[in-house]
DNA sequence: AAATTTATTTAGATTCATCTAAATATTTTT
DNA sequence: AAAAATATTTAGATGAATCTAAATAAATTT
């Protein structure tokens, strides 16, 4: 059996890795975990000597297959869990990041399982995310970040890169929601911002801060 | 905030209060809690220091009125769990105890209270335990020991005393659930076991043992 | 290629929850 | 009331996860 902390370091190195396929640094580790990088160093080494990361003192460390599943398996019930409060709590898709961090830690296979039913198999979470399922397959959908199109394009958005509360919120704050259409009416070339269109409704202007946050499937 | 350890000891001790209202000795809670008395020597006076308990060395722990409220949310989490782990995901009422035991430590007065109104504010847990309210208070029904019922007598199941597992399971075996009506045909005066009748079908031998951990709200 | 900067590891300390063994207090028995 | 048994506390140690500071390795700059 594994720790809270051994999970949360084999699931950071594993998110990681997904924007950054190559051996994780000691320091980027510390970052992701907030800790400090000595304090990384020992938790690999004990990883290590499970065998669930392979790592080379001075160059990173990589997941190991038995590592990759365990760490997929927990980005499945975080997942799942927060689908779960959105669609069956009535939680914001801001609020149930946190709450998540937890709930993935319950050590239950069945439980899991039968919440991944409870669901109907949902295929992607509140934020767009892909939710591997029980043997830890998943699919991408076509997707480009919204800074990429042309003026006179339109796309649905269907994925957030970022999951802060305060990001969120201000999404909320712009009406820009899952699904939402949105429509390039303008840009501006010297702060890469844009002018928007939203479901064929209100225009608003975003930065580009946040065009590069955002997925959408091209129209 | 408070460690998972320490809501663990709070609980204990409502709990061990629960069945024997007065001081709580170190030794009946290292046993609650499966630990060494000396280790419950240390938890206390941590507590103590908290003012989640009083303490008299030698003589016993008590919980404060913070304390009370925190051990009764506790219970409330953990029933609210249970019940739906039972209600909505189709677990056996023999298998949520153990889950409910870590999720009733996810922190989020938001998670309980929008549990509570998925579930339709639920009065009682898959074992008849009463479900304290946001303000942690409960009603108790009328109820007794089956093994209080004289032959001829017949009573409805509406709590059972244990959670183990293999109890459980063994009410199941006898197809003996929540709701069910129990009507007492024989008495064998020698070992207090007794013959009884379940919703006017199937008959089966109850030991004291068992008759014992069953409360039934006379018919 | 040497010097400097940055990244990583090692060493040593701290906190939390636990343990065992020893000391002490309380309760029960004789 | 003394002795014996039991319960509780104290003392000292351990493992996990963390920290800071120092040592060392690697990468970058000059
Ligand atoms: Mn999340
Ligand atoms: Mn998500
Ligand atoms: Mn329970
Ligand atoms: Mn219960």
């Amino acid at each position: 059996m594994l720790t809270k902390t051994e999970e949360r370091y084999l699931k950071a190195i594993y998110k990681i890795n997904e924007l950054w396929p190559s051996l994780v640094s000691t320091n980027a580790l510390a970052h992701k975990v907030r800790t400090s990088a000595a304090s990384v160093t020992d938790m690999i080494k004990k990883l290590a000597a499970k065998e669930l990361v392979f790592y080379e003192p001075y160059k990173g460390v990589r997941l190991s297959a038995q590592g990759v599943a365990i760490a997929t398996q927990l980005v499945r019930k975080h997942r799942l869990w927060e689908t779960f409060l959105v669609q069956k709590l009535d939680f914001e898709w801001s609020e149930v990041h946190e709450i998540a961090q937890h709930l993935e830690h319950i050590p239950s296979e069945k439980l899991v399982q039968q919440l991944d039913r409870f669901l109907d198999y949902p295929k992607f979470d509140p934020h767009g995310d892909p939710i591997p399922n029980a043997e830890g397959k998943f699919t991408l959908r076509e997707q480009l970040l919204l800074s990429r199109l042309e003026v006179g394009q339109s796309g649905t958005l269907v994925r957030v890169k970022s999951q802060q509360n305060d990001f969120l919120r201000h999404l909320d704050k712009l009406q820009i929601s899952m699904g939402c259409t949105i429509h390039i009416l303008e840009r501006e070339n010297y702060d890469q911002s844009m002018l928007i269109q939203i479901d064929n409704h209100h225009t608003v202007m975003l930065s580009k801060q946040i065009s590069i946050m955002l997925f959408v499937r091209p129209a």
